[in-house]
DNA sequence: TGAACATATGATCAATTATTCATATGTCAA
DNA sequence: TTGACATATGAATAATTGATCATATGTTCA
């Protein structure tokens, strides 16, 4: 492991966080900070697909699929695609993919360094 | 056997997550899906900066900013350094200063496309 | 030693949230 | 049309959580 100091991100957030900007970035987080999302999230990272075959691979109700779909299409995270009587769910926003890759590798080289 | 990845993001989870990473990386999130922790992590992104300070900057409670740096901490966000009786606490990890970083520069561009 | 200061923490409460159940809407095929 | 399938959603419930209060621990200095 690497123990390099990253400049990059130095000096991005130069004073604390207002009100607003944090709320609006807890929110993004907070989209993120459950399990049954990000394995939505996981499931659709490369491909679409429709709600039934979600809740069939992640076992789960069809209902906390729905339900936790709309959560994430407020949030812009997933796109619908209706097909006759399918419904297609898909990333919407490469930025969370990115995101979502990022920390992904964060918990796995900690994993790693324990 | 292995596929070529067209973009740098795709493939990293070429099969749903499982339970157990899930729950960690939901862990993570929801560390940072919190507006006060998130002004604590601003606040110490640059510098150190004592438990006093943090609650008169962030006009919270000493014992709300408690809480939630021993949450920081448990969680390896940041870290402490005791100097007689104050405590200062510094991000202990670059990983979540490019996180917080990188997601905070996708809200600002968010926000700015609507 | 004692008083002031700095931080930590257990208990409590209010608010949020993920899931389930029941049901509604919409689509297709016979 | 009818029945089966696919999805959405409101209500209810249980679990989680952030802040507060009260208090404990630890440090410095007069």
């Amino acid at each position: 492991m690497t123990q390099k100091k990253p400049r990059s991100a130095r000096g991005v957030a130069s004073a604390v966080l207002d009100a607003h900007s944090s709320e609006q970035l807890a929110g993004l987080f907070r989209a993120l900070a459950d399990p049954t999302r990000l394995r939505i999230v996981s499931a659709v990272f490369d491909d679409e697909q429709c709600v039934h075959d979600l809740a069939s691979v992640l076992e789960l109700e069809q209902s906390a699929v729905s339900h936790q779909l709309r959560m994430l299409r407020d949030l812009r995270i997933v796109r619908r695609r209706k097909e006759g009587r399918h419904v297609y769910y898909s990333l919407d926003d490469s930025h969370v993919r990115d995101l979502f890759a990022f920390a992904l590798e964060h918990i796995r080289h900690q994993e790693g360094s324990r």
